[in-house]
DNA sequence: TAGATTGTTAATCGATTAACAATC
DNA sequence: TAGATTGTTAATCGATTAACAATC
């Protein structure tokens, strides 16, 4: 099978998507044109028919798309069909909110422990899983399979706690940072900066506030 | 002052150059050519150069660029410089977490309050920022300058809290549910939409496993 | 002045949209 | 069959990169 290089862009949409399918099906929703779900999810048709063709032909002509069928398929693509276990460094309250951010389950996250150097967090839980100390890290990545490790940890922490990760197997880092890491490239990192997001916030919030002033 | 379109991409770009800038600063770098800079990002001098130039010539030819200059520019351009009150509605785990990060005031945006609907949190204060209930909001709105909302609270209630945080003025809002917000067009809506992130990820790493079959 | 590096125009590349033949 | 709607090719649009004259 060979497959044609797929854009950032395309990427960035499909969990989009996803969701805009999980929500139909909830709705009993059996079948969409991309022309009706182009209309609820403000993009063009043709974008959506280009972006899914890109993986295959999972519509059928004069009919539409099999909202079921499709979420299924998209869920494939995006990895969801499989489970991934995950573990969090920093037990702080960003790592806490994840933790119990139980949605993540539902689409094949388990988090399998947090790890802390606090030691006033050491022996605690968070729906049941446990927080370890951060010298524990290297002997349970040893024996159990993790595959993403998500980094709520300040800065400072960050690219030592990184290259250990590495150094121990993980391949994939989901990093809430303030800061870009630079790790071999068979390393995956999924970067969240939260103060770029707000940044962005505030930049359209200057930029409507000049536009007023003329 | 006329101002051409600036596109979303060169916006997605800003807050990251004032990130390594402000690095650089803090090395005590005091001048940097595109070149040098576009070896550390990762990102073509040509880009950087063309970027700059959507809002001015920060440069100087045979120079380049002055760090501390360019980084107040940046700055402003993102609206650094001025203050921005914020709430914080939902005192959840992720509400907290944004509430503790104290980050954030550095650049200005200064958190007023937080608001939820359980009534155990109530009376609570983190960071000496009082924690409210649901129904003290609309007064509260009424006597306090408050310029963005950042919602932290179940997919089920974000529309009506959103209607209700509009209806009373308030123009941007930071959206962490799980869902796209339907707004008036006046409203700037910044969303971060964690399990999409983490979607990416194991797409990205779904693909990777892939590759290694063959 | 000579060297360095910007600002900016032109060329290229990639992504989005339009159009329509294929087909259910 | 007629109508609807996909899959896909072609056209357009926009963003990135390259090149270089301007200038510090």
């Amino acid at each position: 099978m060979e497959h044609r290089k797929i854009s950032r862009a395309v990427i960035s949409r499909l969990p989009r998507y996803h969701r805009y399918l999980g929500d139909l099906l909830e709705a009993g929703v059996e079948r969409i044109s991309s022309n009706d779900l182009s209309k609820k999810m403000n993009v063009t048709a043709s974008q959506i028919r280009q972006d899914l063709n890109n993986f295959g032909g999972f519509g059928q002509q004069g009919y539409g798309y099999n909202v079921k069928y499709l979420y299924t398929e998209i869920g494939k693509i995006l990895g969801l069909n499989k489970t991934h276990n995950f573990i969090i460094i920093g037990a702080g309250n960003l790592g806490q909110a994840l933790a119990n951010y139980a949605s993540f389950e539902k689409s094949g996250f388990i988090l399998k422990s947090l790890f802390d150097v606090n030691p006033r967090l050491e022996g605690m839980s968070i729906r049941g899983i446990q927080v370890r100390m951060m010298d524990e890290l290297v002997d349970f990545l040893q024996n159990n399979e993790i595959e993403i490790a998500a980094l709520t940890i300040p800065k400072s922490k960050v690219v030592e706690v990184a290259d250990l990760l590495v150094a121990n197997g993980i391949k994939a880092i989901w990093n809430f940072a303030h800061m870009d890491l630079d790790l071999p490239k068979d390393v995956i990192v999924e970067s969240v900066h939260l103060s770029d997001s707000l940044m962005q916030l505030s930049y359209n919030i200057s930029r409507r506030k000049e536009a007023k002033k003329k």
